[in-house]
DNA sequence: GAACATTTTGACCAATCGGTCAAAGCGAGG
DNA sequence: CCTCGCTTTGACCGATTGGTCAAAATGTTC
């Protein structure tokens, strides 16, 4: 019963990961409000006594997740290499976008949730952590359109597009599947031809 | 106190729309279990059971919302002009489905709000309703783009990307703010100007 | 197997939820 | 004034909520 590093058994890192995964399902699906610690606790196959004492409550489930949650969603971004092929960097970008809506479609939603009813619990991250990356980050895309390595236009809001069209895959899949229909099996490969397809024409020079 | 032909009288049609404007912010800001029918009736400055009066319950309120919504969410889509100038048809598209981010971003986050849970009220409608309506409209582009009036790319995909990224400034506005800063008053804008170069380059032949 | 810390649980609590109901308030017509 | 139908309300209900607690079960160590 060794304490490592992080002060954790392995037996309650493994629990706290489980529950960290029910919820994940859970607040995914129904939000922070509309989700019950009971529905946590049966998905994570645990009384809700037994959760809450992993966790001291609801709340730090949640926050806890949002935590984790915010340096993956942004690492793509992070990833962007500014002594890399301009058009390449950004298609990259976008393909590694588009990747994780399809892998972490949960992940995805519970972002969504999260920034669609105010962000109270990361607002601040916003502001204080994701805004100087995504200033980062458009002034080295900007630079590239100086230079004549892009086609102008804004670099904010090219960020937003990015990351709004590929989302748009994860958060909305019920309205994407039901308009398709369902001879499409796997809206992903064509979602991905479009949106290289966008952006390539409007970058390329 | 004369019925009209809908059997309402001017003043239940007056306090019905008050409930519906109140329940709109409320439904909107928390999701549909994350509001209670008390901060709806307090929003409505009514007592609970009067609410209760005009409309059988709280998800009575949510459908009446939903039902009204999906009209009129959908009708720049229905103005779309087959006989129209190709181009100008979607970029007028695009401008009007970006004013009513602008305009109605309550009822974009309800909407939002519905098919990131699994829009378990309106999933019928998405199929019955929606889809043929793309189904329609995505001819109409393909058959623009067949008789090379626009640059080809998949018409289904690409009214996803005019949602997608419209409702971007609506329901992730709280982040949009948050990334851009204070200095930025307004983002809509430049939001219109990225998205017009977009749509643009991406169609224009 | 005794002694100890960790984990799990059933029973329980106060607060809040959606919704009901009988009674009171109210304006318009006679 | 009285009556009649529509509107409003305080009090209340059972169910569910997030969370507590003492006790039992389960390791772990010697």
């Amino acid at each position: 019963m060794k304490d490592n590093p992080a002060g954790q058994t392995r037996i309650q890192r493994h629990k706290i990961a489980t529950i960290t995964d029910a919820a994940l399902d859970v607040f995914s699906t129904h939000g922070f409000r509309g989700s019950t610690v009971d529905q946590i606790a049966k998905a994570a196959e645990l009384s809700k006594p037994n959760l809450l004492y992993y966790f001291p409550s609801k709340e730090a489930i949640h926050t806890h997740l949002l935590d984790n949650l915010l340096d993956i969603w942004v690492d793509p971004l992070r990833q962007l290499d500014p002594e890399g092929d301009p058009l390449e960097e950004i298609l990259t970008y976008v393909r590694r976008k588009l990747a994780m809506s399809r892998d972490m479609p949960r992940e995805s939603r519970l972002f969504a949730n999260e920034v669609l009813q105010g962000a109270q619990h990361i607002g601040d991250s916003l502001s204080n952590f994701l805004k100087p990356l995504v200033d980062e980050k458009a002034a080295v895309i900007q630079l590239w359109m100086d230079q004549g390595a892009l086609k102008p236009s804004d670099p904010r809001h090219l960020i937003f597009s990015i990351w709004s069209l590929t989302q748009h895959y994860a958060d909305f899949d019920v309205q994407v599947r039901a308009v398709l229909g369902p001879e499409v099996e796997d809206p992903f490969p064509e979602a991905e031809d479009y949106l290289i397809t966008l952006f390539s024409r409007q970058l390329k020079v």
